[in-house]
DNA sequence: ATTTACTATATTGCAATACATAATAGTATG
DNA sequence: CATACTATTATGTATTGCAATATAGTAAAT
């Protein structure tokens, strides 16, 4: 798959696992993987990211089927930007849409 | 509008510029802008490598009111390249959509 | 007439950003 | 001990942004 296309849209995807629940970064990974092919390495540096950005804060809770997990919960600051962010992909699509057609 | 978005879609939108009719590199910046918000720098990056991967070849031709514009022609490769992308794009959509959902 | 400025056109260099790949490391369990 | 689960980091690569440069006509100003 053309690594390009994610560029931006990833983050988006990321966050928006979090709109319901809180999921830790492992499961993400197996989450997201399931439709894009996107490697740990990977997911947790966008973790990083959103998290300096103040869009997520996190919290460790012990697992009984191995290491802690890490914990990332949605702020209201994330909230906001991935509906905001939502919307300018919308809206790009439609003006790639026209060039494309 | 978020830099991220483009990276990749850029190409095909040039690319699918040229399905009817040859066209310079001047022109293709006005057409893409009045969508997508790319300058001129870009563009040029993005011509000189389709050209090289063999997507598209040049020729120059005389202007009236200026100098010299550069016409660029989608070649057989190009138009495989293409429509292949362009799938690739759409099948992208896809599963993005379901994880923003 | 000559200079000036502006539009049309093409090109290039450097910085910033985000993803890929691969390697490392720690914990629990069978 | 091997394996699955979980988290992290370093290095490389690709694409876009921004800004600067260059050249050829055209129109305006002096």
């Amino acid at each position: 798959m053309n690594t390009q296309f994610k560029k931006g849209v990833l983050d988006l995807c990321v966050l928006n696992q979090l709109v319901r629940e809180d999921r830790y970064g492992y499961e993400l990974t197996e989450l997201i993987s399931k439709e894009l092919e996107v490697t740990a390495g990977t997911l947790y540096l966008i973790l990083k990211r959103i998290k300096d950005d103040g869009y997520v804060t996190t919290y460790l809770q012990e697992s009984d089927s191995g290491p802690a997990r890490k914990y990332y919960h949605l702020t209201e600051k994330g909230r906001d930007y991935l509906h905001q962010q939502k919307a300018e992909w919308l809206e790009f699509l439609e003006k790639a849409g026209k060039l494309l057609a």
